[in-house]
DNA sequence: AAAAACTATGCACACGTGTTCATATAGGCG
DNA sequence: CGCCTATATGAACACGTGTGCATAGTTTTT
């Protein structure tokens, strides 16, 4: 009469004191079996380990991560939208690594109509660290990291704040790489077509254009906001190039809107890429390599990008108090088919 | 000198003992004053999430959800590699759907090369629910979760079980509506280009593309094995069209391998699309309808099914006794430029 | 007015683990 | 033998929360 409380609708994982009733050790004893390092009698874990794979038991990640070092091994990530593409690939990376190392990304989209007050709950875990990777960063989700002494690893833009860090391209020489390409390809008229304004991957690459434009004695013949989108650079280069139809060289500020804007230079409009008009594009994803796109692009290096990301990630780790890092990755030009 | 362990180590994230308090109420009550419908004074509860939001303070999930009815709120998504664009856009689909939920997506890869060990770790969770999304499912995952009494969502195959439910296109039906597409079109010489060929997607889509070639009384002009990938495609339909010149009609069992096939045709091969050979994809993923691609192909609707596995999911967090339910969604041919 | 129903609140328990503490046993060395 | 150290092991605690139980106060019904 003790327990009446629907023991049907409860399944009863298997818990650590089952092993132990069943192997006739102590429940310290079947902690220690999974503890690396512990003192515990050789035949006496193997055993212990035997029942555990039999009784099908493994130790509740909850219950471990609640106290101890406080770490739950949950890592969240914050992305923009998949559908561009070169978010998803990196998602994807980080994903891998981070499981490599035992960490379990909770992966949201910052993109989109996404209530803020969702967003921020996934902060009612205990996180070992969360990841902001892409443009728009949420003021209040930086603010309660800070508040929680969650540690924040930033990367397509900079963040600066004590247990902040940050992994960005060289958005500016990116930029100053891709006029001087158009410029040695004899190009004269040059346009921007930008992403959002307000993003701070877009003020430095455009920052970087219009200073390499200047530099080279020439004046800048147009720029355009777009949204990093494919529809968006179909958009605004349509309205760019039929307003300044002299533009003969555009950088675009992603791959995405650079095959927009390639779509609807040879098609509707009736230019031909690279004879009559030069695009050059910035991240190369991977379908700027397939023979029928061809994309002269900037590689922003997703691997480098990555890479740089987890080497903070463990830092901040291993010492939370260490002073913020920034780290800026070297952009590299990919001459292909559209210049 | 009671608790002397290193304060400054262990950051002391902000307890309900902490807001209580400072409140000067009981314990019981800042955790009622979270629990919608909870029997708490009206004014007392207001001052209770004062103090809460001033200090900064939100219920643990951990402890949360180690106790009660055992609900973590925490749904492992397994997905295939997201360079695979239909993943990586179906993908979004889910986090933005569990988010509003409020159930928090796990994303693990089961792509490319991870050891199986540590994708099985994620059960360490009690996990609400797994999504297994694509096509290879390791067998031992199935088993643990099983086992665990974990509810399992399968899309793009079907698997049984109890406790298993599963969503999937009509995929023989959609490789009958190309083959039809095809004739109707007049091509005689079809082949077929499919997937990893011990993939239930794969399988269905050849055994479809199979059935419906006979019954318009003509045999398959030859069959491929690729990886529904873009360089997959590319290397298999080069094979193909070599070794077999006369096939005027491509069925590629998804988008990306019908790219790459378009790619090899026109470039290397010197073929020309649609005039000379009839290439048609499947899944619809938002590059197909790019104007420079415009790839005919059969929509593998992905709202539909991201919807059915969300009604799936609820339905089974709600009783997860019910007997399980399989949905088969309506695929659609859509007519563009390479057929 | 008595009974019944509802609201409000604190105490104590349970969730499942890692780990400290105390204690016991075995082994090496003078 | 006596001392010290390394190994082995169980009891007990702490992690932070939700909730059942008991009690007390308040309103409604009979």
């Amino acid at each position: 009469m003790a327990r009446q409380i629907s023991p049907a609708l409860r399944p009863h994982r298997v818990t650590a004191a089952d092993v132990a009733r069943k192997a006739g050790v102590s429940r310290s004893a079947v902690s220690r079996a999974f503890t690396e390092g512990a003192y515990l009698d050789k035949e006496k874990r193997a055993h212990i380990l035997q029942v555990a794979a039999e009784l099908g038991y493994r130790p509740n990640a909850l219950a471990a991560g609640l106290q101890g070092r406080g770490r739950s091994n949950l890592v969240a990530i914050m992305t923009g939208d998949l559908v561009n593409h070169y978010d998803g690939e990196i998602l994807a990376r980080m994903i891998r690594q981070l499981t490599a190392i035992g960490k379990w990304p909770v992966v949201l989209s910052a993109g989109g109509e996404m209530p803020e007050a969702d967003v921020t709950g996934v902060l009612g875990f205990p996180l070992d660290a969360m990841i902001l990777r892409g443009g728009s960063v949420p003021d209040d989700v930086v603010a309660h990291c800070a508040k929680l002494k969650i540690p924040l690893i930033v990367s397509g833009r900079i963040l600066e704040g004590p247990g902040i860090d940050s992994v960005c391209c060289d958005n500016a020489r990116g930029a100053a790489m891709a006029v001087q390409a158009l410029i040695a390809k004899g190009r004269r008229r040059i346009a921007y077509l930008g992403g959002q304004a307000d993003l701070t991957s877009d003020r430095e690459r455009r920052k970087g254009f219009l200073d390499a434009v200047r530099a080279a004695g020439l004046e800048p013949a147009a720029q355009v906001e777009g949204d990093y989108s494919f529809d968006g650079g179909f958009a605004a280069a349509r309205a760019l190039l039929i307003s300044h139809p002299e533009v003969d060289g555009l950088f675009c500020a992603n791959d995405a809107m650079a095959l927009g804007a390639q779509a609807v230079a040879t098609g509707e409009l009736g230019r031909s890429v690279p004879e009559n008009l030069s695009i050059i594009g910035f991240d190369d994803i991977a379908m700027a390599r397939w023979p029928m796109i061809a994309l002269s692009t900037i590689r922003n290096d997703m691997d480098m990008t990555v890479t740089q990301i987890m080497r903070l990630l463990t830092a901040r780790l291993k010492d939370p108090e260490a002073p913020s890092q920034t780290i800026r990755t070297a952009p590299e030009f990919i001459a292909r088919g559209t210049h």
